[in-house]
DNA sequence: GCGCAGGTATTGA
DNA sequence: TCAATACCTGCG
């Protein structure tokens, strides 16, 4: 059994807030990180936008160039995290602690581990830029990427409602139902920046209202249905809303999150493939974004694209072959080699060619 | 208003 | 094992 994160049940719809964050006159502390210092190739800027699968992207400010933040829980405690890069090889932090919590001590330590695992940042980029340079295929890829990274998600389980809600849609359009999801159901901790929401925990998520008409009926009918916003489909995610509640129960009652770190790819690859709502595509992007398995090879329509043009002549091969190429081919490094195939389609133009 | 994109679950060979 | 189809939403 897990119970990781506490969770309030946030019952207002906020509107949301899609413009950048502005950050004067706020409370943010500044410490010289070792990581500063470091000299690590790492594109920031390239990383966060690169648009990966696993969470929504973390919100830019506004009156700082590649500066991003999010809130997440160290140590129990929600913190606001600033991170921002001036150039390339340095990396800034900052973090900002909740309006009800100023006094807290926080261990710089940890932050500092917590942003060297989300960004992969004991990764060899350039161990992985000799590989790719011995593939003619892949070489074109490194100077378009330089610098990239994984980017893991905060949360793993808002990872796998996240890759759930993903399946079969948009990312603009996940992104939104994460966003509602989070305002609805998600601790709201205030910072002088603004209100950050957290994302709910599994047995806040296993309880709440599937649709409009489950809203409806414990309502008693007092209200209208085009009132009823609290539930889980309002926010967009149609018929994978049982897939996530379900899911949530499973990791409330029977499966625990901290044991999947422990597994080989291949254990939990096929624990998480039971999960409703996950198959083949949707638990690889878990178990490299949400958990750093870089064996895993996402296989999308995309992908399977790009593959077939680069590997086989165009011709047609199915999404489970090219799974299976990737990971047979890449080893160790497919789901970096993925990451780069599919950022250099996308930037060289070989994706609009592909269409 | 309507066609289309996008993985999974289900059904039926 | 594989092919066909329904599922839901938002965009063009």
């Amino acid at each position: 059994m897990v119970k990781i994160w506490q969770g309030t049940i946030e019952l207002n719809l906020k509107l949301f807030k899609f413009h950048s964050l502005n950050f004067k006159n706020t409370n943010f502390k500044k410490f010289k990180s070792d990581l500063t210092m470091k000299n690590i190739l790492f594109d920031l800027k390239l990383t966060q936008e690169s648009g990966q699968t696993s969470q929504p992207p973390w919100q830019e400010i506004a009156n700082c160039v590649n500066g991003y933040c999010d809130v997440m829980t160290l140590d129990n405690t929600p913190i606001l995290l600033k991170v921002y890069q001036k150039s390339i090889n340095e990396l800034n932090i900052d973090y900002e602690l909740p309006i009800s919590n100023k006094s807290l001590e926080i261990n710089k330590k940890l932050i500092e581990k917590e942003i060297t695992r989300i960004y992969d940042l004991n990764f060899d980029l350039n161990k992985l830029y000799n590989h790719m340079a011995e593939d003619s295929k892949l070489s074109p890829a490194i100077d378009f990427c330089k610098g990239l990274r994984l980017f893991l998600a905060k949360d793993p389980f808002e990872c796998i409602i996240s890759s759930i809600s993903s399946a079969n849609n948009s990312i603009a359009r996940w992104t939104k139902s994460i966003t509602k999801i989070r305002q609805k159901w998600g601790e709201d901790v205030k910072f002088s920046s603004g209100t950050f929401y957290t994302f709910p925990s599994p047995s806040v998520l296993m309880n709440i209202y599937e649709d409009n008409f489950e809203e409806y009926e414990a309502c008693n009918r007092t209200i209208e249905t085009e009132y009823c916003i609290n539930n889980l489909k309002s926010c967009g995610v149609g018929y994978r809303a049982p897939y996530m509640m379900k899911t949530s129960e499973l990791f409330e009652f029977e499966m625990d999150l901290f044991e999947i770190p422990k597994m080989s790819y291949e254990e939990a690859f096929d624990l998480i493939l039971n999960l409703p709502g996950v198959g083949p595509k949707v638990a690889d992007c878990i178990l490299l974004y949400g958990f750093g398995f870089k064996e895993a090879f996402p296989s999308d329509v995309w992908i399977k694209r790009i593959i077939s043009h680069l590997y086989f002549n165009g011709e047609d091969i199915s999404v489970p072959k090219v799974r299976e190429f990737g990971m047979e081919k890449f080893g160790d490094y497919a789901g970096y080699v993925q990451l780069y195939l599919f950022h250099y389609a996308r930037k060289s133009g070989l994706m609009k060619k592909l269409k």
